[in-house]
DNA sequence: TATTCGTGGGC
DNA sequence: TGCCCAAGAAT
C-alpha cells in the first residue's frame, strides 16, 4: 500500500494540469464567467463581477444563483451603483436567496469600496479580509479569479476532492489544515483561479457528495479513495444533531389587496427582510401578542418550514381590517411583493390569502 | 471553538 | 417523505 501511495505522490505534480485540461473543456458556463478580456470597461468591472458572485454562492446552488446574479448586475452594473442603491431595493432583490445578512454585508461592503478604495477592489488576502462579509475562501477567490495572482482556494468543493483523492478517512473537521496544506502545494502559480475553478466544477459535478460519477473524472487513475474502492467512505460524515422544534405565531392582516408587514431587525433571523407580524418563535419578546386588535381568527392550517438549524412551526391568525393601525405598513398582495419575501413570509402568505 | 445564520433540489 | 447538501462568514 505503501508502494501505491508513493506512485500516486509522485503523479501529483500533474494533477493541477490534469484539471485545467479538463476546465477547458468540461468547465460550466456561467455569467460570471463570460470574460471578455480585450474589453477594457469589462475587465476593469470585473473583481465587481466575481465578487457578487462570490457572495452569491456563498452555502448557496449555483443554479440558485444564476438568476438572481443576472438580475442583480442588470440592476447595479458597477459598485458605484450598488453603493448608491437603496437598501431596500437591495433586500428585495435578494429575497429568496437566504443568508441575508449577506445582503446587508453586500451593502456596507460597496459603500467602503467606492469611497476608501476608489471603486477599486484590493487584489490582496489581507486587504479583502478586513471588508464586511469577505472571508478566508471569499478573499482567495477574489485573489485568484478577479486579478489571476497565486491564492490558495478552499472550499467545501475543494475539501471533498482533497479528501478523496488522498483518501483522508476523517472527517472534514479534523484534516483541513491537512487539506490546505495538500491544496496550496497543488495550486499552480499560474492561472491559480482556473485552476480553483477547476476543482469547483469538479466537485460540483463529477466528484459529487454522494453518487461521484468516478468513471467520468480525470484524476480516477491517480485518486487514492478511487484506487482504494472506498470513495463512498471519503469524507467520514459525522453525525448531524437533530433539530429542535420551535412554535410561535404569525399574524396575516388584510385590508381588501393590501397586507400588513414589518421590516425585521437587521440582526437575527431574516435580518431586513418584510414579513407579517410574528410572535413567540425567536427574540421576539417586544412583541408579546398580536401586534394590534383586530377580529384575529386562527387558521387552521399550520405552517411548517425547516431553518437550517431548528424546525418552525407556525399558528397563523387571519384578520381583515377596515383601517391600516398606526406605525404598520401596508403593501400591496401583488407578484412583485411575493418576490420580494423571504420564503417563509412567502409561504405563510401565499398559502392564507386566496384572491 | 461552536453556533447562528435560508432555501430549494435531489434522492 | 424527511434528510442531506450547496463557491462560508460573523460572533
Amino acid at each position: 500500500m505503501k508502494k501505491l501511495i508513493s506512485k500516486s505522490v509522485a503523479e501529483q505534480k500533474n494533477i493541477p494540469n490534469i484539471l485545467l485540461n479538463w476546465y477547458k473543456d468540461n468547465g460550466r458556463t456561467l455569467p460570471w464567467r463570460s470574460k471578455n478580456e480585450a474589453d477594457l470597461v469589462f475587465r476593469n468591472n470585473y473583481p465587481y463581477l466575481i465578487w457578487v458572485s462570490e457572495i452569491m454562492l456563498q452555502q448557496t446552488t449555483v443554479k440558485a444563483v444564476i438568476p438572481y446574479f443576472n438580475l442583480f448586475i442588470d440592476t447595479w452594473p458597477t459598485v458605484f451603483d450598488l453603493a448608491n442603491a437603496k437598501e431596500e431595493d437591495v433586500y428585495s432583490m435578494w429575497a429568496g436567496l437566504g443568508y441575508y445578512s449577506r445582503a446587508r454585508n453586500l451593502i456596507k461592503c460597496a459603500r467602503i469600496i467606492s469611497q476608501d478604495y476608489k471603486g477599486h477592489f484590493p487584489n490582496s488576502i489581507g486587504e479583502l479580509l478586513k471588508l464586511p462579509g469577505i472571508g478566508p475562501y471569499t478573499s482567495a477567490a477574489i485573489v485568484a479569479i478577479a486579478f489571476d495572482k497565486k491564492a490558495t482556494v478552499v472550499d467545501a468543493n475543494v475539501e471533498r476532492v482533497m479528501a478523496r483523492i488522498f483518501s483522508l478517512r476523517k472527517p472534514i473537521i479534523e484534516v483541513k489544515k491537512q487539506i490546505y496544506s495538500l491544496s496550496d502545494k497543488l495550486t499552480p502559480t499560474e492561472r491559480s483561479g482556473d485552476y480553483a475553478q477547476a476543482v469547483m466544477d469538479l466537485g460540483a459535478t463529477i466528484c459529487r457528495p454522494i453518487n461521484p460519477l468516478c468513471y467520468r473524472c480525470p484524476l480516477n487513475k491517480v485518486c487514492l479513495s478511487r484506487i482504494k474502492n472506498i470513495v463512498h467512505l471519503v469524507p467520514k460524515k459525522s453525525r448531524r444533531k437533530e433539530k429542535p422544534i420551535r412554535y410561535g405565531t404569525i399574524y396575516v392582516a388584510t385590508q381588501g389587496r393590501y397586507v400588513v408587514l414589518v421590516r425585521r431587525p437587521s440582526i437575527g433571523l431574516l435580518p431586513n427582510m418584510l414579513c407579517p407580524p410574528t410572535f413567540g418563535w425567536l427574540d421576539d419578546k417586544a412583541l408579546l401578542g398580536p401586534p394590534f386588535a383586530a377580529s384575529w381568527k386562527i387558521s387552521s392550517n399550520k405552517i411548517y418550514h425547516a431553518f437550517t438549524h431548528f424546525k418552525l412551526v407556525l399558528s397563523v391568525y387571519k384578520a381583515e381590517i377596515s383601517k391600516i393601525p398606526s406605525g404598520s405598513e401596508a403593501h400591496l398582495f401583488d407578484q412583485n411583493l411575493i418576490d420580494s419575501l423571504p420564503g417563509l413570509a412567502k409561504k405563510v402568505l401565499t398559502s392564507s390569502i386566496k384572491f
